[in-house]
DNA sequence: CGCTACATGTCGTCC
DNA sequence: GGACGACTTGTAGCG
């Protein structure tokens, strides 16, 4: 068995007693230390849900900022786990015990290890944020740039604007002065989507008073069968429209913006009118 | 520095060089052993999105499914990932680096280490499954025992009754021979849950031919203000349940139970005899 | 493999 | 703190 304090503040220990066990982790937690704890365990869960999970071999993960994950050999989901926030305490009964608590909503998370194969505490510092591309917001800001994608003449008025059924992505109008409304998607949709933005559209026109027309536009990479026959029960229409995937400079000067190209991949597809709008783009 | 084989055949190595980093995560992967990473690190994603990470402490996890995870100090959710069954690939440049690739959709995950503070490959085996209560089933079972907590006199007909809009919940009829379509959730619920009701009475509306009478309820702990709101806009209904969290002794009554059909097969596993009558047909 | 809906979803953001 | 909607959502179930 090996055991001590090494590298830069890190702890580790393999085939840790209980005592060791508790040592280290509990001081992973007082000094915000990652943890993780290798071993045999059950777990319990009682919150919004509850659950039991007998004894099998895991990885336990403790947080600084409060989260716990306990992690079996598959799924990329943990088994149980502990949102950031909460408070975990460690005691020994016949191993390693780790409890972690939250309120609103009361929740509560035990960890009793019978074996503990390996724990580590180290220290982490990460400034970084994530740079993330092709997001729904990248979808709206090249709709933004450039309307016309959505429908030649299409004015955006404003983004997130309030309906009392919530807030539209693009909200704008059309040549003939009517009301659009646009929900964006960055992925092939189905029949929630068609819903939502047929919410919206509902609840505009009783906003704006009777006899105004309001369209809704739903752009999305793709459109499910279900959903392209629901967005003709409901009279609402569909462009084909992906966000960009790769990072695309921010042109600073002209030369370079006049190099854009307008890349006019768009397809308006009217449900009235006869559109094959199941393809993927 | 330590490094060593220890423990029942776990590999661990503190502060290893790039070559004995790699070589424990590439053992670990070939073994099938859960494998951890602790070391300053990019991180580059590319697929369905893509993103980039600039250098930061992060905890590496790689499953023996095919999962990877990169973990910062905060959050409950990885900064990066891949899901199971993606390959992975290590290689040694100025330092470690862990490629993770997946087809369908195509995706790549990149993890370059400056530096490796601590590496872990151990085995893991557990046959236990999660035993969860305080779901949506739960719910279901205990309105199927039960179903006057509906309404007195409801009847239930069939579960995952398929419509043209997807499958309902639960299907019956109410003591004047009205179709009832049932949606459950476990918890409180918005406009969404709400706008998935009334596509499955709309659409069995349709399904059942004319002025047959369809009712819709929704049955849940609570709802919001918004979607009350729309819920009566829709003539749609409102039962307020909460599905129960701890185990409760199933009592099935005979005369209920045997009438309803489930559009899965698995109806007489679940519990004794139920004889299948399909209320699609 | 695609579609659908659940989830202890989690997470940001606005009110 | 609640409501609302996005997410590389992941995950299970069914056709």
């Amino acid at each position: 068995m090996e055991s001590g304090v090494s590298a830069s503040k890190t702890l580790t220990a393999t085939l840790p007693g209980s005592d060791r066990a508790r040592e280290i982790v509990e001081t992973g937690i007082d000094e915000e230390m990652m943890v993780t704890v290798f071993g045999r365990c059950r777990v319990e869960y009682d919150g919004r849900a509850s659950s039991t999970l007998e004894s099998g071999d895991r990885l336990v993960v403790l947080k600084p900022d409060g989260t716990v994950l306990v992690h079996t050999e598959e799924g990329q989901q943990p088994v149980n786990w502990q949102p950031p926030g909460c408070t975990q305490e460690t005691t020994t009964d016949d191993g390693l015990v780790v409890q972690s608590y939250r309120d609103n909503p009361e929740e509560e998370l035990t960890v009793e290890f019978s074996a503990v194969t390996h724990v580590v505490a180290y220290h982490v510092t990460d400034e970084q944020d994530l740079s993330l591309q092709g997001t729904e917001e990248d979808l709206r800001e090249r709709i933004l740039s450039e309307p016309s994608l959505v429908e030649d003449g299409f004015e955006p008025r404003a983004t997130e604007r309030e309906t009392p059924a919530g807030a539209v992505d693009i909200y704008g109008v059309d040549d003939s002065g009517n009301a659009v409304v646009v929900e964006l998607k960055r992925r092939r949709v189905g029949p929630d989507a068609v819903s939502q933005l047929n919410r919206y559209v509902g609840a505009l026109k009783r906003d704006l008073h009777a006899e105004m027309a309001v369209r809704g536009i739903l752009v999305a990479p793709s459109l499910t069968d279900s959903a392209h026959h629901l967005l003709d029960r409901h009279g609402l229409e569909y462009v084909s429209l992906s966000p960009p995937t790769n990072s695309y400079a921010v042109c600073p000067t002209s030369s370079t913006r006049a190099a854009i190209t307008t890349s006019a991949s768009a397809i308006v597809s009217s449900s009235s009118a006869v559109s094959a709008v199941n393809g993927t783009s």
